[in-house]
DNA sequence: CGCGTTGACAGTCACGTTTCTGCATGATCA
DNA sequence: TGATCATGCAGAAACGTGACTGTCAACGCG
């Protein structure tokens, strides 16, 4: 059979292949990949005539054969962990949104895309898209995935430090011990005398470095801890624990919230039992959100940087595909920032309109 | 050259291909194939016997390979307008967050999966990544990329009714007229003598299809429209809008505001101001946030309920890429949800306290 | 003038699937 | 008993690209 007008099966109009290029340009096959591809050696009346044609045509090459014959796909698994069917976790909304959107940007700057992929998807979707590495958004103990990942030879990347022994080719996360620490100094230096704090009871890696150290700043200074645990993933019970936590006879008057709906809860609740924040209560909570500048009273809050992990996730990542040996730490501490306003600052009660913040650029 | 022992070449291990399984299991790859895709006519011990083996060897298919054979990814774009550089905008994140987690949700029940792809990233991103489809968030005029897109034959399903003559497969929106101007109805009744607009100086659909019914609304009832107009992309900018609507010397008795954060600057401002809400001043913004339910006073929300259009972009996406001539309509509209707090509630001062709200379910 | 070298391309294979076609074998039926 | 047919499987052709190998002419050099 002849190899001659193969356009004339298969592709639809709309879809020119390298051969109808070829064809049109007059030239050979392998003449249009190295034109386009800017590998041989090729003259540049060659070059620039093929790169017309392929335009003229509207030429796009198709991404299934090139990853098939190169078998790399420009394209990374961003998984995240699941409390219930749903993708990511309700809790974590804007600190997963700033993290997804600096990654997808990051990745996008050097060719990569994103697919979203939560871990407790059917296996079946997980082996349909073909992906070049993984970025693990707080796996947990024994994550499956992840070892399969793994086992498969795919780079995986962690958010958060892994768990357990998960085999992770590298990782980036806070120093949430320093963290916790430092906010309940702040807390302490503001004349706090009992600390209490808004927990989860969820057993991922950043619930459990935050309480442990809690727990043993309260060990070392010697007060009696005083918390209250719930499911972070029900954001009802958020509300509920907050009330419960200031209805205790040992009630604190200071508090830290680990999640992002904390603080408008425990200012609620504070308002609900009559207590002024911050001269009855200091109120510092872990949030990306931007509601607490303008809160009555503006929340301090505890920052994790979504946007530079999301980054320097994707680098790491990428760097690991490539091969590269780059100088990027395999395991990375990005720093916290704490964004002190009214409610954790009883000591200067001169200023209580917090400094306009500008967009925030990293 | 003998085709036998081809697993000597290519291949390293920890991939085994069809071809592995077939010679362990002793049948041919077509019966490999058969068996594990339930295709052909083969005895159920055989087609056991193939499935064991290839467990047994850790056989994944080549997501690329079946792409490049069948023409279909299993992939679906998720199309974000930007704003600046970044992926997707900072005053959506609330929407843009749960309408992505409920769209990822759908596809993966179906077998697909969501790749974020912003529409202004690179041509080269684009075309190399093998779309089954595209899910369009608020598409600009003439958008080029969907222009692009739907010349490859791709089907194109839009979140938000298309401007001009964008040729899309099909749409989903909200009836943002009919939303507006029952909030305005609402507002009206509670009270209101004058009502304000916080509105966008973006041209997006939404953002003009609401100001141009604010403006019919005040036309018709004999009004003269109050709004004020900041580039929503800008958090800051928000917040001086807010202040300058309360500044006004025809201050308004009542404020929508079309973005996110306007209630809580709105709230801001009215304590700059010293107006109490809702006695001097009633309030009502477009938020998904449950922040506020617990602001102080909480606040009247309209939800453009993002879960339900991200299930039926997907569906209706879904349908048109398997050419399923399903029932759903091309164009649909989802009901939007008011949900009336305090802040818009001066008729009935005797309940303060909102209801508590369940976990949302749709 | 003969020979190695280099430029400029063409031919062909392989990536790993899916699927169409087709060949045996045994069963069924006129 | 020969023709028909369903069954169970094997062979091989694509899908569209990238890369290796090979060919042919021109050219420089001793």
């Amino acid at each position: 059979m002849s190899r001659a007008e193969t356009s004339r099966r298969g592709s639809r109009p709309g879809r020119a292949g390298i051969r109808d290029v070829a064809a049109a340009a007059g030239v050979s096959i392998t003449t249009v990949s190295d034109a386009l591809n800017g590998k041989g050696r090729l003259p540049d009346a060659t070059r620039r005539h093929v790169r017309e044609v392929a335009d003229r045509l509207g030429y796009r090459p198709s991404a299934a054969a090139r990853t098939l014959r190169t078998g790399k796909s420009g394209l990374i698994g961003l998984t995240v962990t699941t409390y219930g069917d749903e993708p990511f976790t309700f809790t974590e909304f804007a600190y997963f949104a700033e993290m997804a959107r600096a990654a997808t940007s990051a990745a996008l700057a050097r060719g990569y895309a994103l697919v979203i992929l939560p871990a407790t998807s059917r296996h079946d979707v997980w082996s349909n898209v073909a992906l070049d590495g993984t970025v693990v958004i707080d796996p947990s103990d024994h994550d499956p995935v992840v070892s399969e990942l793994v086992r498969q030879g795919l780079p995986v990347v962690s958010d958060g430090r892994p768990a357990g022994s998960l085999p992770v080719t590298a990782w980036v996360d806070n120093d949430h011990e320093a963290a916790v620490l430092g906010i309940l100094d702040h807390l302490a230096d503001a004349g706090a005398r009992r600390i209490g704090l808004l927990t989860g009871t969820t057993t991922d890696t950043y619930t459990h470095l935050s309480t442990t150290a809690y727990l043993r700043w309260c060990e070392r200074v010697g007060q009696d801890p005083v918390y209250e645990a719930y499911p972070a993933h029900d954001p009802c019970a958020g509300a509920v624990a907050a009330d419960r936590l200031l209805a205790r006879p040992d009630r604190p008057d200071a508090v830290y919230g680990l999640f992002d709906p904390n603080g408008t809860d425990l200012l609620a609740a504070a308002r609900r039992y009559g207590l002024r924040v911050p001269e009855d209560l200091l109120l510092v909570c872990c949030s990306e959100s931007t509601v607490y500048a303008s809160t009555e009273p503006p929340v301090t809050t505890l920052s994790l940087k979504p946007r530079r992990i999301g980054t320097a996730v994707v680098h790491v990542l990428i760097d690991a595909i490539e091969g590269l040996h780059s100088d990027r730490p395999v395991e990375q501490v990005i720093p916290t920032e704490l964004i002190v306003r009214t409610s954790s600052q009883r000591r200067s009660p001169r200023t209580t309109v917090s400094p306009p913040r500008s967009p925030e650029s990293d």
